[in-house]
DNA sequence: ACCCCGATCGTA
DNA sequence: ACGATCGGGGTT
């Protein structure tokens, strides 16, 4: 349906978060044997973005995000769900893109849409947090030459900063087409 | 030790 | 519209 090229490598990740959140609506995400079409991104970024949780500094929880582009921040929200990211732009800029939704082609087909479901169906937990995806083997973003149409809208579930419209999400149009290649088989 | 709140999701 | 469920971070 669509050809892997390469692993994402750091200069994809080192850009503005927000270039970097579109961008990376048709990429591939590689967890162990699943791998799934991105289908939905938020950028979170630095200090001045008050849905960015770096805003109130420098944490234990948020260091990661203070560190290297292409490094996972994987956390618990609501007690439940986890929610993974990969940290964009310079060291110590706070920045990160939140993975927010994927169609799974393997090792089934499964439109993931929310972080959580994703997280979820992937079993990616807080062990996943802090590991560098440029090198790991089986964690990993992969380039792909897949072109789709991507709306833009503020963030979801945020209660600051919603005039930022920083969440990007593939069109209707192009998720139908996407699922129909892939058969249709939404979670419940 | 205590309190508040949250980048969600499923059910009503 | 609401509750589940618990860790992070600030305050006492």
């Amino acid at each position: 349906m669509f050809i892997l090229k390469k692993k994402l490598d750091e200069s994809f990740f080192l850009e503005n978060t927000v270039k970097v959140s579109k961008r990376l609506i048709g990429k591939t995400l590689q967890f162990k044997d699943s791998y799934g079409i991105i289908i939905e991104t938020e950028a979170y970024r630095g200090k001045d973005d008050p849905a960015c949780h770096a805003a109130k500094g420098k944490t234990k929880r948020t260091e990661v995000m203070f560190g290297q582009a292409g490094y996972s921040y994987v956390y618990l929200i609501y007690g439940m769900y986890h929610c993974l990211n990969i940290v964009t732009e310079a060291k110590d800029f706070p920045a990160a893109v939140l993975i927010r939704g994927i169609i799974l082609i393997t090792p089934t087909v499964k439109t993931l849409d929310g972080p959580g479901k994703l997280c979820r169906e992937l079993n990616i937990t807080r062990e996943q947090n802090n590991k560098n995806i440029l090198l790991e083997k089986d964690f990993c973003i992969w380039d792909t030459d897949l072109k789709l149409n991507y709306d833009t809208t503020s963030r979801i579930g945020i209660s600051k900063g919603q005039e930022n419209k920083w969440r990007f999400a593939v069109s209707k149009a192009d998720l139908k087409i996407l699922e129909e290649c892939y058969k249709k088989q939404r979670i419940a």
